[in-house]
DNA sequence: ACAAAGTTAGTGAACATTAACTAACATGCA
DNA sequence: TGCATGTTAGTTAATGTTCACTAACTTTGT
């Protein structure tokens, strides 16, 4: 489990790399805005490293959540889908933090333990949205001339790069209610 | 214009960057390279920005290249957007070291100037794409039941998604035979 | 002979991390 | 109860490394 401590530490670096970036995690900018000394952050993790790697759980650990409860919940496919967009787009415009470590997956590529977290998270999560499709394609919702596997990587795709624009446009509208025109253009693509 | 030895930094720099990320380019590590000092490095570019900038008007006058070449040859829009896949497929395979940077823009946070330059690079393909979109949609070829923005937006993404994801693999995989399949659902998708 | 492109040697700043120490609090035992 | 011991979470000071960058000098090609 987590101390108290730890928790903050994870949040406020959470902050320092939506806020500038990778660059902006530093020992000192962390300690700093905690309010105690550098050496101090130490007594609660043993390396920078440890402080990514518990990053890179926290997110896993969230949307491994949101994932799973959306498998379980809805019962058609292309609802299931919606939803786990819909989701998403809240947890990011509530903690926009999150977003500029989840989509920057280069931030990590010092080392080889984070890359390997990394890249397995992203294929675990194609993998379940595949199958998700793949069920839904057997139900006869989804369109078939398509492969799983592709309509995957389109859903996933269209998220990312929606997702980071707002990013970049510094969130100046409002993520949910424009995301929820693109989930009924996928909608209107992907259905039979 | 570039010299032999401005062209050849740059080269390196994308490399390096394509090998270890953003924090793999150090003028150290630059200079190791090529074969000469680290001062020597300033005889060519004044600062390490400067070369940071010079590697985004590099890759922006290639896609610049690419879109607009593409704009007029092919008259079928859809032809126009298997083409543009195909190219940036050949040209990403051909230099894996250009995707790096291209899809890495958090590494430019630190700078304005730089997060400045890289969004309108983002922002005007997106608007070119979705112009040869719209296009499409008038001449009977693609769906009008969403709308080309969105289109633009779902067709850039899965081409990021799909390249990224072959950069993360470790170029395990033939990059244009693969996509070549993506191509050919993504045109099943956006056909009328 | 002169300018371009290189060198050596160094700068100060920032980096993660460690060493040595301390105050406050908790635990165990006579 | 009260002292001894240990733990937790912090401190100050310093370590070695790496960073981008600079000043001053040398080599090289035209």
């Amino acid at each position: 489990m987590q101390t108290e401590r730890q928790k903050e530490i994870i949040e406020v670096a959470l902050e320092l790399i939506s806020e500038k970036g990778i660059q902006g995690l530093t020992i000192k900018n962390l300690s700093k805005r905690i309010g105690i000394t550098e050496p101090a952050i130490y007594r609660h993790y043993d390396s920078k490293t440890d402080i990514l790697i518990a990053i890179l759980d926290h997110f896993n650990n969230n949307t491994e959540h949101i994932f799973k409860r959306e498998m379980q919940n809805v019962d058609k496919s292309l609802d299931k889908i919606a939803h786990l967009f819909t989701k998403h787009f809240a947890h990011f415009s509530a903690k926009p933090s999150l977003l500029a470590v989840i989509f920057s997956e280069e931030i990590f590529r010092n080392d080889p333990v984070l890359i390997d977290k990394i890249s397995k998270v992203i294929d675990k999560n194609h993998q379940i949205l595949a199958e998700i499709v793949s069920v839904g394609q057997k139900n006869g919702e989804i369109r078939l001339d398509i492969e799983a596997d592709h309509l995957s990587t389109i859903i996933t795709g269209t998220l990312r790069l929606f997702v980071k624009r707002w990013q970049f446009s510094g969130h100046t509208y409002n993520l949910p209610e424009e995301g929820k025109k693109l989930i009924e253009s996928i909608k209107h693509l992907i259905i039979k």
